[in-house]
DNA sequence: TATAAAATTGACTGAACGATCAAATTATTA
DNA sequence: TAATAATTTGATCGTTCAGTCAATTTTATA
């Protein structure tokens, strides 16, 4: 049976990939090295260039579990909501309560985005992937598709957009240890402003 | 005169500090290294580790003098106006030209500030910097005193400005062709939009 | 069971880097 | 001018790293 190899290779790939990711999370890309993924997953160095063409290949395939990862966790509740405004309301809780469970996952993935780079070393923070990023086209698609059914009213869905993104990043930079307005607040403050922005 | 010593050592620092935004401009941090910048500068390696105490001194350097030169952009532009409603605006304006006119320094301070880290370990994008970051302060304060003022109306001036300060950052993800045309656009629609959210 | 294929090890290589320092040069001072 | 201080050079050192490879172990096949 090759698919029975397939899948111990497919494991292992997926192990290498979780040491990454908390590697990275602990002391950052710069620091991350092939022999401390090895030490973190409990194999040999040799290994990782087996199964990973090299360290590029390695964080891009580690970003791309990353990324659908993110996205598998919102599409999941986007789809249980019937209206285009439960589906929004729930695409920005669900985007602001995965930077809170999923902190790990988060700062691996900024690590990633802000080191990583193309072949052609173009960073990936500043390649133009708005046409590929799928949680940018769900949430285009809600507000365009929300606009049609006169659930919202009149105004550019790609500017609304990356308010939108760039206000549930930005829940990064809430204060982390003071009461004062914690993530599930500032969620429900955002919902209520967004709602307001696109009446 | 001490002072005379005291300038040429501040002209070769700030000479320094320049050729190190050029190079991360152009190879991003991870291949940013103390001889490139040299070589940027027509100065030896050495020289370099003279005027700083090493690589971390210097980057931390580079990122307070990117931060001071947007916050004085920013800063003087809002203070030409006078009410708070133009001050918002004017906030919103500059913070998104600066973003277009000064794309090296955006890029450069992008690199420094998720690279760099703490004599702690502690990454800068991590970094409790709030209660420190005057562009937000300021922000804050033209946000309060407007509602003080009944210039805006009932909203948490700390979630608003996490709002606009995404919005402003994600600028970088618009298509990049016509550039300049696209973010006056983006500039008009998003200032619009934030007015509607603060009523 | 015997053979082949896949997976795994860990020591090794060459390159790049930050930092250091003795020596040389330039500026200041008395 | 002579002595002192500040500035600058560039070779060198020790370290770290990504990637390689011959050898070994594990798994699949016939």
């Amino acid at each position: 049976m090759e698919n029975k190899q397939y899948l111990i290779a497919e494991a292992r790939r997926e192990q290498i990939i979780k040491a990454s990711i908390e590697v990275l999370t602990d002391i950052g890309y710069s620091s991350t090295s092939l022999s401390k993924i090895a030490s973190k997953a409990n194999i040999s160095t040799g290994l990782i260039s087996y199964h990973f063409s090299g360290k590029e290949d390695l964080m891009r395939n580690t970003l791309m579990y990353l990324v659908q990862q993110e996205r598998a966790f919102i599409k999941e509740k986007v789809e249980q909501k019937q209206t285009y405004m439960e589906k929004l309301m729930v695409f920005i809780e669900a985007g602001l309560a995965y930077q809170g469970t999923k902190r790990g996952n988060n700062i691996a993935l900024l690590e990633i985005v802000f080191n990583g780079r193309t072949p052609d070393n173009v960073p990936y923070y500043l390649v133009e992937i708005d046409h590929e990023d799928e949680l940018n086209v769900l949430l285009k698609e809600i507000l365009y598709k929300g606009q049609e059914s006169k659930e919202f009213g009149d105004f550019d869905p790609q500017v609304i957009a990356i308010v939108i993104r760039g206000a549930i990043s930005g829940s990064m930079s809430l204060p982390q240890y003071e009461n004062k307005l914690n993530l599930e607040d500032y969620s429900e403050k955002l919902v209520k402003s967004i709602l307001k922005m696109i009446q």
